[in-house]
DNA sequence: TGTACATCAGTGAACGCGCGTTCACTGATGTAC
DNA sequence: TGTACATCAGTGAACGCGCGTTCACTGATGTAC
């Protein structure tokens, strides 16, 4: 039966959130489009009234969490804007590498990216990109802007590497799952330089030089 | 009909690197057992004689491709042991971000493997620990070992992340890939210190202090 | 060395199952008059 | 405001298909005598 706009866009959204989930807990052939229907409240029938395919509903669900990761680290904790070093404790946290369902999504998909379609790789370049220029704005201010964005870039791409392999030894080895993301923060650290902000967290970055 | 114990080996042999080849590529819900077999040159049938289930089979498969690419990095391309300049330019090149089927098999699979069952995520974490002892050996002889294993963690994760974030966004933004290849090389030697080979290389690290 | 036969790797049909997608239908919504 | 009806989000049966796994069978291998 028709239902209300303002009931349809609701379901929608909750169709979005719900694929986001799942697909980041069990890959996006882990998951069946009669299962998300389900969990959303619907039939797999009505699906496809939202998305022209399964693929076009996996691509709407890593935006969705891509969206939701950036606020996460521009809002953080307390609602203020977090420093570089609370960004670094809230995203290679213990509790951000156990709960895949609402952790990163790049780093819960990252591997199965480069299979899917342009789309997909374009919403995951976005994203990255996004995080990079956020972690750049919060490094040390003396830096140019192209060291500036190399640097972020590179940190980027390490903190994902490190949750993701964190994620991937945390069932045989939890003890180097834990510690990757400990030498990781303090990887990151050397590599940023002083911090814009919280320079008074007792951690002081040594590696300025180089090009 | 039977066939000779060597004949035998060959075929379990094949069966592993054909499925080793398709898994990086295509995932391991995304190739099914009937396409490894036929591409191994046997039926679906004869891989069970060989293998109790597609999980055994693709466990069996990543210690393949761990173990090809240790040998990889451990052997150089002329032969000599390769220095850790050679290493990183060998693992961060271009070309292995291309050659998914050849390349790194802990970055083609790194998100999928924490959805597959403990002796996957072992079979992971030796292969990771393993080329972090690797790339330890090649850094700064001063600098002591816990300091060596922390920095050695911290890179491969590093790597990895760089190959699979690449990867991820080679099809959308196949100049965005590159330059993750370039500048991670760029924050490995800063992280690494002085590595123990290869000083004259034109590449200084100059990070050294710290912790 | 020659013969008889047990072994077992490999074949291919068959299994139940869940997949993504389609579509005729339903009925509340919301608009035209 | 009240009535008639077009719209369309959602339902659920049905589609063809490929999946992982099983199993009765085949026939070359390799061993026992």
């Amino acid at each position: 039966m028709k239902v209300s706009k303002e009931q349809s866009a609701l379901n929608r959204a909750k169709l979005v959130e719900t694929a986001a989930r799942l697909i980041r807990e069990r890959g996006i052939d882990g998951v069946g489009v009669a299962e998300i229907a389900k969990e959303a409240g619907l039939t797999h029938g009505a699906l496809y009234a939202h998305f022209a395919s399964k693929e076009a509903l996996a691509a709407e669900a890593l935006s969705f969490g891509l969206e939701r990761g950036h606020k996460r680290m521009t809002v953080g904790r307390e609602g203020r804007h977090p420093g570089f070093s609370e960004l670094l404790d809230v995203y290679l946290s213990e509790r951000s590498r156990n709960d895949i369902a609402e952790g990163c999504a790049m780093a819960a998909s990252i591997s199965e990216i480069s299979r899917q379609d342009v789309s997909v790789s374009a919403r995951f370049g976005d994203g990255f990109e996004r995080m990079s220029k956020l972690i750049g704005s919060k490094l040390d201010a003396g830096l140019s802007d192209t060291e500036r964005r190399e640097r972020a870039l590179a940190v980027t791409a390490a903190m994902i590497g490190a949750i993701s392999a964190s994620r991937a030894v945390m069932k045989a080895r939890p003890e180097l799952a834990d510690e990757l993301l400990r030498v990781m923060r303090h990887a990151v650290d050397a590599v940023a330089g002083e911090t814009r902000v919280d320079k008074n967290d007792g951690k002081k970055a040594a590696a300025k030089a180089r090009v």
